[in-house]
RNA sequence: CGCGGGAUGGAGCAGCUUGGUAGCUCGUCGGGCUCAUAACCCGAAGGUCGUAGGUUCAAAUCCUUCUCCCGCAACCA
């Protein structure tokens, strides 16, 4: 048995979940579920990241808590991942009390372990908010074309700016001329890490996707510099140090050790030593699944912090870094209104046509683009031309013709041999991230099945030979109740389908045998074919 | 010289890490079947894999040149 830790990327609580998301995160729900199947002990945890500035601004904005933003999102977020049957063994908020107290308990282990050590500086403050401002609360004259620059980048001249060359600045939010005041902050020693993480990328060449061994190395290369962990601000964790009451603890900190304390929760729940589980050692495997922009996050700061905790504990085994979903060509933003939700998929379409989709056509390993048509193309060509009709055409023979009743018989020596071999091949596939040929794959077994069909054109065979037909549709049977176990990770709720069809038993990810005859209960269509002229 | 991604039959893509018959879906054309949700199966046409060089017995695949396309305020995977 192995021991999984899977992390699917923190969502931020300040927008819907988008197709984005999805892309993104759905890749470790299969992964969750493939391990379960297999019998491994599999900790699947994720969460709502709660905290930070722009919550905040909203929240002033809006004049309601940043608290009441994220609840809202946080609940919403619950519910889309439902809706798209997210396995998650824990799905939780940063803003809770048991991931506050134990962020802080870690906060409190990485100082004593030397690596946070104070530093003062000159902040920016505005005298009017009577607040010290971050980078992006900042405007000002650009020190290169002397136009309006914001932040780290100039609108005009789209230099990047070191926020420091400013001129003229003044309080994003009311106008007021800013002034240097000193603030003290609380660093962490981020450089002390270079040459680990530099290993550990080399050791990481066939468990990470490209994209995070580029991304990563590319940001080593720059040179580590120390961060600091403290922020002000009002809404976030407390720093557990005195004198920083004014204080709170950054969420680049904060929200990526949110893997550590949720799966310290599920670890407590079932009575599993949490720093035996995760350290390192052969039969453990932790998967960090999120997006592109998120690799680094999770590639070095986590690693950093998680070595500067426990230097026992595994550094992220595999990286599953998704690129992105764009729509019609260009990029997913809420200003141009190209966005889709989670939820309206889910609304619009059978949850796992756009689990199927998502995955046939994810960004694995480039962007792509999304298409309505391309969802409805592939879920008539594959959804129901393959799958739904292989299963109805043969069931829906046998409910006409024998009430039902499948008789037991041979199974095809061929059909066998492959469906044997398969498991090990997918397996091998979904384990190394590479979902898109996994589920070709599992397609390509589906496409076997009709063309054994219409080769032994049972049709025909009922009449002149039935025992020849019983092989045939029991072969069959024996393709769809393999077909369901291979599919469970992907599309767990058609999968459970066929078995409840054929009334098989629960999902393992194993050869299904067969040894007696089976009875249809309830023979229903799959999937239906969606009309495009409708949509 | 800002950073990054891409260029493969009419369209959309896979293959490139670990060089050695160019594969898939749609579309087009033809055939088969009638169990099936106008679903399924078989076959054909159509690509010198952006350009120019190089390495090699052999390159879509490795190296270099050039050209063209896309993303890089904020939200944000």
């Amino acid at each position: 048995m192995k021991d999984i830790l899977i992390g699917g990327a923190w969502p931020y609580a300040n927008n819907s979940l988008h197709i984005g998301h999805l892309a993104a995160l759905l890749p470790a729900d299969i992964i969750a579920r493939y391990h379960r199947g297999c019998g491994n002990r599999v900790i699947y945890v994720s969460g709502t990241d709660c905290h930070g500035t722009p919550i905040t601004v909203r929240a002033k904005k809006e004049g309601v808590t940043p608290e009441s933003i994220a609840t809202k999102y946080h609940e919403e977020f619950v519910n889309s991942f439902k809706n798209l049957d997210f396995s998650y063994d824990f799905y939780t908020a940063t803003m809770t009390l048991e991931h506050k107290k134990q962020v802080q308990e870690f906060y409190k282990i990485i100082l004593d372990n030397g690596y946070i050590y104070e530093q003062e500086d000159e902040q920016d403050f505005c005298p009017k908010c009577n607040e010290y401002l971050s980078d992006r609360e900042i405007v000002g004259t650009c020190p290169h074309c002397g136009g309006n620059a914001m932040g780290e980048q100039c609108d005009d001249c789209l230099s990047p700016i070191n926020p420091k060359e400013l001129k003229d600045k003044h309080c994003k939010i009311c106008g007021t001329p800013t002034i240097i005041k000193k603030n003290k902050h609380l660093y962490f020693k981020l450089s002390a890490f270079q040459s680990l993480l530099e290993k550990l990328v080399a050791n990481r060449e066939d468990d990470w996707r490209k994209n995070a061994i580029n991304e990563t190395k590319k940001y080593l290369n720059l040179g580590l510099i120390d961060r600091a962990t403290t922020r002000q601000l009002t809404w976030g964790i407390d720093v557990p140090v005195d004198g920083y009451e004014d204080k709170k603890i950054y969420v680049w900190i904060e929200a990526v050790l949110g893997y550590l304390t949720a799966s310290m929760k599920v670890c407590k729940d079932r009575n599993i030593d949490f720093d035996e589980f995760l350290t390192d050692k052969e039969n453990l495997i932790t998967y960090f699944v999120h997006g592109k922009d998120n690799i680094t996050f999770h590639t070095v700061i986590y690693p950093a912090l998680l070595n500067a905790i426990n230097p026992k504990w595994q550094l992220p085994k595999k990286i599953i870094s998704s690129e992105y979903v764009n729509m019609n060509d260009e990029k997913m933003s809420k200003s141009k209104g190209n966005l889709i939700t989670m939820d309206e998929l889910a609304d619009t379409y059978n949850k796992d046509t756009v689990r199927y989709y998502m995955i046939a056509n994810g960004p694995e390993k480039k962007d792509v683009n999304f298409s309505t048509s391309d969802l409805i193309l592939s879920h008539n060509k594959f959804l129901v031309g393959v799958i739904g009709n292989f299963i109805n055409r043969n069931l829906s023979f046998v409910n006409k013709k024998f009430d039902g009743v499948i008789k037991k018989a041979e199974i095809d020596v061929d059909i066998m041999a492959r469906t044997k071999a398969i498991y090990d091949e997918v397996g091998k596939l979904i384990e190394d991230g590479e979902l898109k040929q996994a589920l070709n794959t599992i397609i390509d077994y589906a496409t076997l099945g009709n063309k054994y069909y219409d080769e032994r054109q049972p049709w025909i065979q009922v009449k002149e030979d039935i025992n020849a037909f019983n092989e045939t549709t029991y072969t069959c049977v024996y393709i769809m109740a393999n077909l369901s176990n291979l599919l469970n990770p992907f599309i767990p709720s058609s999968a459970d389908k066929i078995k409840n069809m054929l009334g098989l038993k629960p999902f393992k990810w194993e050869e299904y045998k067969l040894d007696s005859d089976l009875k249809i209960n309830n023979l229903e269509l799959l999937f239906n074919r969606i009309d495009e002229t409708k949509e």
